[in-house]
DNA sequence: CTGGGGAAGGGGCCC
DNA sequence: TGGGCCCCTTCCCCA
């Protein structure tokens, strides 16, 4: 009995021991699981405070660039023409007096695609109540010779604000190019000049246009802002992928002086596309607009600075076909100043465009996305503003509603496919070509019905037309 | 008058 | 249900 009770007594200490170095066990992997998971905790947390600072940056730019458009919007409907073009660039696309509402952008020179260093680029913004804003686009050259090197500056402002954007494009030339023929150069600066002494400058570099997804082209250096798709302006399915590849010149900036003397380039397969390259530029105005002028509040300005080259592939098949139509550049300024300064319509412009084609996938540095994120900031900021100002936006009201407005002539249209193939009469694009001839049809209803003339033909064996 | 093309409206389908 | 997209139809103009 006593041996039984000594060999209970042993087995009991036995399994306690045995329970307390389970325990001990447990407890150990216990916490070390534990001081895994709160390094992971730590660093997550980490992270997330990382995250949220950069979501209250986005958001506090994105209320000031909105709160900025609202006065900006304010002074253009007081003060309208108060953007100038300076230089000679004055007067370039209308053949007259200045831009006006806003537009402080630049176009490239018609029929070259290089810019010329003798020939900055000044857009003054004009004195007022607003910030003062110069832009010069000079070469490097220029900056080397000295001479012909201009970089104004607005009185008053702070040289701190100053920035260079080394797009690479070269200044436009309004001149006959072959006359002055384009100097070699590797970049062109952009100088915006803020008056207001708070503005914050960020840099984003660009290396390589490839990363923007762009074939490289000879002699093109472009600021670029990637417009990955066609589909907007070249909607058709039929167009099949050639769009997509090859010379895209989505990637280009194209400019209404290239389109004014009526040798816009057209086709569907080997052509470009005149429209994409003046969204782009279209784009490309506002952008400055959206982020070159920025004022006060510490708003981040988008340096974006440009290497290598720039595909502008504007196809030397650029003659004109039969009967096309030539661009109303004058409608088009009419309808810039119109969209800037009056924001009581719904358009589907280009950067509605623009912005809509982003979706669509496109091989982009981080950079790039970067710079689509702030661009896009800017066309949301400015979509707000209009869709404020329009007391519900543009979803609302009669489907059929024509709210649709061509950007050449203000035309309305009940849908964008309207307005986009309604636009290709004044960009002349006709996408649609006959495979038998080589007529080329901007719809392609157009197309079909031509194509059964064909058919019409051959059945009656009557010589082609 | 006819044929052909330019341009725009309308409707159907799909998401 | 609304919007996007596409196709068809229709009107107009010109040779």
């Amino acid at each position: 009995m006593a041996n039984c009770m000594v060999f209970h007594t042993q087995i009991a200490s036995i399994m306690e021991v045995l329970a307390n170095a389970a325990v001990a066990d447990i407890c150990k992997l216990v916490d070390d699981d534990y001081a895994v998971f709160r390094l992971e905790m730590t660093q997550s947390q980490k992270e997330n405070r990382a995250l949220r600072r950069k979501l209250q940056l986005l958001e506090l730019k994105v209320a000031r660039e909105r709160a900025e458009r609202t006065i900006r919007e304010r002074v253009l409907a007081s003060r309208p023409s108060s953007v100038k073009i300076l230089d000679r660039y004055r007067g370039m696309a209308r053949g007259e007096g200045h831009l006006t509402g806003g537009h402080r952008s630049f176009v490239k020179p018609a029929r070259d695609n290089t810019w010329r260093d003798d020939q900055p680029i000044t857009v003054d913004e004009g004195s007022g109540t607003s910030t003062q804003h110069v832009i010069v686009i000079e070469s490097t050259d220029a900056e080397a010779a000295g001479p012909g090197v201009k970089q104004e500056r607005s009185e008053g402002e702070d040289p701190r604000h100053s920035r260079d954007i080394q797009t690479g494009v070269h200044p436009v030339a309004t001149e006959d190019p072959t006359t002055t023929p384009a100097q070699p150069r590797t970049r062109h600066s952009i100088t915006e000049v803020s008056g207001t002494p708070n503005a914050v400058l960020k840099t984003e570099t660009i290396t390589g246009l490839r990363q923007l997804g762009c074939p490289p082209a000879p002699r093109s250096e472009y600021l670029l802002y990637s417009n990955p798709s066609p589909r907007t302006v070249l909607s058709h399915r039929d167009l099949g992928d050639s769009l997509l590849t090859g010379n895209d010149p989505s990637c280009a900036y194209a400019t209404l002086t290239e389109m004014i003397p009526g040798v816009m380039p057209l086709g569907l397969d080997t052509q470009t596309n005149p429209m994409r390259g003046d969204w782009n530029q279209y784009s490309s105005s506002v952008y400055s607009e959206g982020c070159l002028d920025k004022k006060g509040e510490g708003l981040v300005v988008d340096e974006v600075k440009v290497e290598g080259d720039v595909p502008l592939t504007w196809n030397a098949e650029s003659n004109l076909g039969e009967g096309h139509s030539q661009v109303n550049t004058s409608d088009f300024w009419d309808y810039r100043e119109s969209l800037e300064t009056n924001t009581n319509f719904a358009t589907h412009s280009p950067l509605h465009t623009l912005r809509d084609r982003d979706s669509v996938s496109t091989t982009m540095a981080p950079s790039d996305s970067h710079v689509r994120v702030l661009f896009d900031q800017v066309l949301n900021s400015n979509d707000r503003v209009r869709s404020q100002s329009q007391g519900g936006g543009a979803t609302s009201g009669n489907s059929k509603e024509k709210r649709f407005l061509c950007m050449f002539c203000n035309k309305g249209f009940s849908s964008p496919q309207k307005v986009e193939i309604h636009q290709r009469v004044h960009t002349g694009e006709k996408p649609y070509s006959c495979t038998q001839c080589q007529m080329r049809f901007a719809q392609a209803c157009n197309l079909k019905r031509h194509q059964r003339v064909h058919k019409k033909r051959e059945i009656l064996q009557l010589p082609p037309v």
